[in-house]
DNA sequence: TTCATGTGTTCAGGATATAGAACGTTCTTA
DNA sequence: TAAGAACGTTCTATATCCTGAACACATGAA
């Protein structure tokens, strides 16, 4: 289905965070009201703990299933990208450039999008979860969002749940110049 | 540490992502290679599955154990945001203005900022992962990150794991002027 | 009706996780 | 040195999960 089934090594994860947050396995244990033994043999992948029981550790840190499982993502190597420097993703009449070079893994996606007068771009229904926003810089945008329809100018923002179906376009006559982020990565 | 612990209900969950499938219990069993009375059991809380038991489970539908845990985001309302009505979050020399009202339960946040000269924010470490993209509208920025240096100007923009200790400094005679977004939401 | 097939649930026994107490090691401090 | 404390690991009884086989109910066909 969805790609990068790695599947995580839990008991890796688990020592990670516990070691991050500056605990012994002792310690841990005794936040989260369990035995350090558990908290070993689960580190050390002798056992696979219940869901139930594995969320009783982690109230320990405290963390959530949902952020101990959540993908991790390798560090980030180039901080900077200069806007002659942008990559270059749409053509013609609308421009994206993109913050960051390689989004592999990101959660996050940053443009500064150009529309020419009358460009329109959009979509109809989406894949997976996500959310966007955006904030106009130069002329008037029009924006679709599940039905409804708004104009925005300078200033004007949206935030929308990427599961809507949507369309954007430039309703003036000068160029469209705004910035939008998304999560994750649609490209 | 971070809000939203409403703890998932896991056979609730797991019932939901099989029907959406389209999959009986036993089917989804076969599939999975697991007794249909697990599935049944998973499905009405009356046991709490091992981690490795419920990615086995999981693995007939397909799903990642990221995907299941991954938290379900309320439908947004509001979708557009006046210039006016932005939120602000700062104040004296360093003006944070929030693209959407509640981001309880988000995964993204926008900020539209502005610097007066000589303004710095910054944060030394980290509590949670994530990552933060930002583009200059107007003036000069100085970033550092992870104890490099980086002078920006209008339209160049930079991308990097928050968790690295970084500031923000506006380095020029006249107002700074950004737009950023992070992951997740940090106020 | 009667049979066949589908659904989800429940039961008893073998497999596995977990607690509590022991173990061996590495430090620090006297 | 030795004593003490902290660390992660290992042992054994108990609690829990998980399977394979029944169960109860619904639907459709003959």
């Amino acid at each position: 289905m969805n790609a990068s089934h790695f599947d995580i090594d839990v008991g890796a994860r688990l020592r990670e965070l516990r070691i991050r947050h500056g605990l012994s396995q002792r310690a841990l244990a005794k936040r989260a009201g369990v035995s350090n033994a558990t908290v070993s043999m689960v580190e050390a992948n002798r056992i696979s703990p219940s869901v139930s029981g594995l969320r009783q550790i982690l109230s320990g840190i405290p963390y959530s299933l949902s952020e101990f499982f959540a993908e991790t993502h390798p560090p980030a190597e180039q901080v900077v990208f200069r806007a002659a420097e942008l990559k270059e993703i749409g053509g013609g009449k609308i421009s994206y450039r993109q913050v960051g070079a390689n989004l592999e893994g990101r959660s996050l996606q940053m443009l500064h999008e150009r529309y020419k007068p009358g460009a329109v771009s959009g979509k109809a229904m989406l894949s997976h979860q996500g959310e966007e926003a955006g904030l106009i810089i130069r002329g008037r945008m029009l924006l679709e969002v599940d039905g409804a329809r708004y104009e925005l100018g300078p200033g004007d923002a949206y935030f929308f749940d990427s599961r809507k179906p949507h369309a954007f376009r430039n309703a003036g006559e000068e160029d469209l110049e705004l910035v939008s982020a998304c999560t994750p990565p649609s490209f």
